[in-house]
DNA sequence: CAAGCCTGCTCAATCGATGAAGCAAGAATT
DNA sequence: AATTCTTGCTTCATCGATTGAGCAGGCTTG
């Protein structure tokens, strides 16, 4: 029996009555405990036809607002517009939906005003968890979610409040930067400073990034000053300012770079084709993090990817075992081989 | 007053006791009407300290439960892994957040089932309105939220049953065949016809895109045949293996190519570098979809940007007048300049 | 000064799903 | 035959926010 105009969608009341029994019953055979309340197989078979014929869908809203745990999980995440949190969503979603879990996401743009409010939009979804993803202030975040008893999990940029999973972000920086250097040294023979170009100076990826990348280069007996280092943003075009300016006042250029994020890289690359800088000697340079195309342009260009894989399984351990340790978990990169 | 261990959650309950008033009135200064509903600006304001103090969030689901309209909004979409995709969701979220409305958004990687546990997910969360995005079968979610009185727009892939807000696909895939065609010529001298690849030759898009790679080609007066459209899907690996089993029953290979999605072309571009088939002469390529990296791989690939912006304003602009007529709006995607 | 009006609230039903408690009828046990 | 058990349900309170209806007290108005 097929219904016209539908106004009100169907619910267990609608379902009781077309089944000659009561709601709860219905309840009980559609979220699947019908054998621990005793209901007869032909009774649930007849409710889940029934549900089936009128397009019966639960209503996450009621059923969320009677029970203790809503199993709905959030996520915030900076952007959408690079491979890294893409596929940080991607597995976030694969990853809970296997758990039985209802998993939401917002973007918060990269502004700690929107972080605070997509949060608070969060515990209004009475989510179970929350994993906040290359949060600016972590810890505010997990204030507030502590507040109404709801834990918290850091991705990517660690919190001193919650548990965190993030990269080795040092001994990637360190194998990238002696990668680039040794770049520099085959192709110019010339054992000279690298450029550091992109991130944020006060986060603690960009902070550990740089100690790899100066340790690299006290390894190798290259020095170098800190005008060199240009923790300007991630930005394209803030990198690409970063780079603009700096031509103006040093010559000759660096012959590498570090890049900190494909983003900055975006934005870098914009700045060498079209200052014509480098137009006689491209720089070597290294990314950290990685794009397929990215990994086309050229030889010259290193890569390394953070094993998103390994980092949702370290995130969904935490969640599975209910730990609440302040733990941070550190998940090694993939150094990508060149070509 | 700090709560050190708090189990629950504060309502407006726990409002309304410590200030001395009734929920209803805490309820109504909360949500925004205390105005209509005669609450004294003193006592609005004493209610608004509080909440604050308590840390107090909405309980989403209480309220959507008993609210006519819920004011979610969502949205399926194929992928996160393309730029195309990622800032349709971004713009998403910030349009509607503009609204005051609350989007959800999930994935549903390319799988028509998922598709459909995704629409299901969100006629469970009470959606306003839910926007299809690349939907495998658009008409299919359309009957479900039909069912549940759910209105649907479809954004990227048109559907007969709501409306649709699509690029335009010939006119776009017109322009950038041209484009190759007139760069095959100007490089190699030939008017030798392009090779079709990427997409999958049952949708919408994929067939207009065909059809405007075949008029660009008459009119040009080149001949094809149809066995240069390679519809094969779109996942690198399948462009990939596409291009390999051309290569071994075809030759010479053809100076040119329109890649359908940069998702395609990360395939052949791989299979390009990878085979050496082109290591003489690159070909010329011509991709319906934009990244940024894409942009700088050299002067030899075309790029046809599709107008998201222009796109979600459509798509709000029926939101917001409630149209439901079965309009399919066509937004002239953007030829990116070379270089 | 009675009738009506305005202000500033409170009361109670309601949204749909859930699950503890309870109950009727038949089966098994003593 | 009386008691206990088991099966297969139903009843009803509950989650938290919303909102129509209502009410008390002060203020106008004729």
């Amino acid at each position: 029996m097929k219904r016209t105009t539908q106004t009100k969608r169907t619910t267990i009341y609608d379902l009781a009555e077309l089944a000659g029994t009561s709601a709860s019953a219905v309840s009980a055979v559609l979220n699947g405990n019908w054998k621990k309340r005793r209901i007869s197989v032909k009774l649930a078979e007849k409710i889940t036809k029934l549900a089936e014929e009128q397009g019966y869908a639960l209503n996450m809203q009621a059923s969320v607002l009677r029970r203790e745990r809503s199993k709905i999980i959030g996520m915030i995440v900076p952007k959408y517009d690079n491979r890294y949190f893409g596929s940080i969503v991607e597995q976030f979603e694969a990853l809970a939906r296997e758990r039985g879990l209802f998993p939401i996401i917002t973007c918060t743009m990269r502004d700690p005003a929107l972080e605070l409010e997509a949060a608070r939009t969060m515990l209004s979804y009475q989510v179970d968890c929350l994993i906040a993803t290359g949060a600016t202030d972590p810890d505010r975040v997990m204030e507030l979610c502590a507040a109404a008893g709801v834990r918290t999990i850091n991705l990517d940029l660690p919190g001193a409040r919650a548990p965190s999973v993030i990269s080795d972000n040092y001994g990637g920086a360190l194998a990238l930067t002696r990668r680039v250097l040794a770049n520099c040294e085959k192709e110019y023979g010339e054992k000279t400073p690298l450029l550091f170009v992109g991130g944020r100076g006060t986060d603690h990826n960009t902070v550990e990034r740089v100690r790899g990348f100066r340790d690299a280069h006290a390894e190798a007996g290259v020095a170098f000053d800190e005008t060199l280092v240009q923790a300007v943003g991630y930005a394209p075009e803030k990198a690409e300012n970063a780079m603009r300016q700096l031509a103006e006042r040093m010559s000759p250029l660096p012959r590498g770079m570090f890049v900190n994020s494909t983003i900055s890289l975006e934005g870098v690359m914009r700045w060498i084709r079209r200052s014509g800088h480098y137009a006689d000697r491209v720089p070597q340079l290294g990314c950290f993090d990685w794009d397929p195309f990215v990994a086309m342009l050229g030889d010259h260009i290193e890569m390394v990817r953070q094993d998103v894989p390994k980092m949702l399984e370290a995130v969904f351990g935490i969640i599975d075992s209910g730990a609440t340790e302040l733990t941070v978990v550190q998940i090694p990169p993939i150094v990508e081989k060149m070509g």
